[in-house]
DNA sequence: GACGTTTGACCGAGC
DNA sequence: CGCTCGGTCAAACGT
């Protein structure tokens, strides 16, 4: 790994690409930790570890690697090795959180991402990404100021998060930031269990919550340091993953039937509790990457999760969604869970929920937002705008929270222009949520943007409301500016502008983002967001994952991820 | 042999 | 009534 590089890139027709995570992503979500136990793949890993990380990303792009939607166009050279091998980012002490969400500039982080309501690609975010394997080229000055990333290579192979993850902005923090996380990582599963068909708000529910919209979680570089430290990782999480996978969440499953539904390239698996009588069952959707991107639980268990036989170590509990109604998740992650009748959509181990706590959160202070109205009155009618049942009666197709953690320079922009047209602190933070409009005229997407209350480096972003135009020309450089095609956000959706589409697409997705966005998009069960859903709450899922963390979302969501664990 | 997975067939609901 | 589709069954197979 010593070698690795990461290096962005943009394509001949101006998409921009960032190599590494592009190959990175493909080989440690969806290869280190969805294949099968003792997988090929994980052999193989083993293996790339060991002839360094620029080998590894060598084989990963070569010939034999059928992985689909995951392979960079060939166009795409591996970055040079120059800056990044094992380097991190660091941020300067004097870098403000706050002037970050001051400015809509900053705020949407999204960036990196394609906006999460239309589909298209951000460009600006690209902008300093792209133009070199030089992180800091091309940002803009004043980013610069503050996002004073610096490389530094590593060489030591193996290091605790801890250890390896440094920044100079805010070493304490980072320190608490991994303290919470080992914490997190250690906190006994609760084993709570939860009649999924009951109720919006389970009680495994984290108290810190989002609302229903779709939200996308965003951290400061100050997490984004992480790519080394995850991958580092990696031998410990190589277990944790084979642990994870035989003991499942605790409870024991049985897979009694797979089906590849309609309108999903992804097979369901099915899945009974295999303790005597316990009428608990789960469907469980993977991508062909091996990402689950959907479990749906129905029933709860009528018994106590059975006692491990194992001592599993922090980095397996890890893996564990410290949520999970009524299991872990028996592979690295989830996209989202969602129940069987509630169709509720809780990112499992997201610290996202349904619960009350996001209800009066998330009442909004904007001048367009219904204060009486409750969050879960939203979600449902947006369930119910997109064709979804509100008796939920059907899973829910369309995750609609998204959390994604990402740098700050992932939040500079996401490439379309806000007017802040108010700010108010909501229950629940003390922070001020910062609320914005799409300039655009007739485009009712707002957004809004607060600091996670436990921590100031997380930035929750809000979306509501799809984009009926494209991103604007970008700002400053017009180079990246982009004209993707765009994903055809009605597809499988129901048609309507009020769509809650999702909040962030992955800079780099394990499903190939920026091969071909449209097919890539498309190909899944849901177009605008299965994609980017996965990416992001697989992040967050997989504390133990390589979370490339250096840039952008891809990299930090692992990073962050326990800490919105630990949100409450 | 126990247990889990795979996979084609079957069933029932909905249209 | 027939078709589609999601869910389940169960034999075969693997570990």
């Amino acid at each position: 790994m010593a070698s690795s590089t990461g290096s962005f890139e943009t394509s001949a027709n101006s998409r921009p690409f960032f190599t590494f995570s592009n190959n990175f992503m493909t080989t440690s979500f969806s290869d280190l930790l969805s294949a099968d136990d003792d997988s090929e793949t994980l052999k193989r890993e083993r293996i790339s570890m060991s002839q360094g990380f620029s080998d590894r990303i060598s084989n990963r792009t070569g010939a034999g690697v059928p992985k689909f939607k995951s392979l960079p166009p060939p166009s795409l050279p591996i970055s040079p090795p120059a800056p990044s091998p094992s380097s991190y980012f660091s941020i300067p002490p004097g870098l403000s959180p706050t002037e970050l969400l001051d400015s809509p500039l900053l705020l949407p982080s999204s960036t990196i991402l394609p906006s999460p309501t239309t589909g298209s690609l951000p460009t600006q975010g690209f902008n300093w990404k792209s133009s070199s394997v030089n992180f800091q080229h091309g940002v803009k000055q004043e980013e610069m100021n503050n996002f004073n990333f610096s490389f530094q290579p590593q060489t030591r192979p193996a290091m605790s998060s801890a250890s390896m993850f440094q920044s100079s902005a805010t070493p304490a923090s980072t320190a608490g930031i991994f303290k919470g996380q080992q914490q997190t990582w250690n906190q006994p599963e609760p084993n709570k269990q939860t009649d999924l068909k009951a109720t919006v708000k389970p009680e495994f529910v984290p108290k810190e919550s989002f609302s229903p919209e779709i939200s996308s979680i965003q951290t400061n570089t100050q997490r984004s340091c992480g790519y080394q430290s995850d991958y580092n990782q990696y031998p410990q999480n190589t277990m944790s993953i084979r642990e994870q996978r035989r003991s499942e969440d605790g409870y024991n499953w049985r897979k009694y039937g797979q089906k590849q539904v309609k309108g999903s390239e992804n097979p369901r698996s099915y899945y009974k509790c295999t303790y005597p009588n316990c009428p608990t069952k789960k469907k469980l959707e993977r991508s062909l990457d091996g990402h689950i991107t959907e479990i749906v639980y129905k029933g709860s268990h009528n018994h106590p999760k059975p006692q491990s036989t194992r001592r599993n170590s922090v980095s397996s509990q890890s893996i564990q969604p410290s949520g999970a109604p009524t299991s872990e998740m028996p592979d690295q992650f989830l996209t989202h869970t969602t129940t069987q009748a509630d169709s509720v959509v809780t990112p499992d181990n997201s610290s996202i929920s349904m619960g009350d706590e996001d209800f009066d959160q998330s009442k909004s202070g904007g001048d367009e937002f219904d204060e009486d109205e409750p969050e879960s009155k939203r979600w449902k009618k947006y369930g119910e705008l997109e064709g979804i049942s509100a008796a939920g009666s059907r899973t829910v197709r369309e995750p609609r929270v998204v959390v994604q953690t990402t740098s700050d320079i992932d939040i500079l922009d996401d490439g379309y222009r806000w007017r802040k047209y108010g700010q108010k602190v909501v229950k629940g933070n003390p922070n001020p949520r910062s609320y914005y409009k799409c300039t655009y005229a007739g485009c009712p997407v707002r957004k809004h943007v607060e600091r996670a209350s436990h921590d100031l480096g997380a930035v929750i972003t809000t979306y509501e409301g799809k984009h009926n135009h494209d991103v604007p020309a970008a700002r400053g450089s017009g180079s990246h500016s982009i004209h993707r095609p765009l994903p055809d956000n009605n597809n499988n959706n129901s048609n309507n502008n009020n769509n809650v589409s999702m909040a962030v697409r992955p800079l780099a997705t394990s499903n190939g983002f920026g091969h071909n966005s449209a097919n890539t998009f498309r190909s899944s069960k849901i177009p605008t967001s299965e994609g980017q859903t996965s990416f992001t709450l697989e992040m967050l899922q997989n504390p133990s994952g390589f979370g490339f963390s250096g840039f952008g979302n891809s990299m930090i969501s692992y990073m962050g991820q326990p800490e919105y664990t630990d949100f409450s």
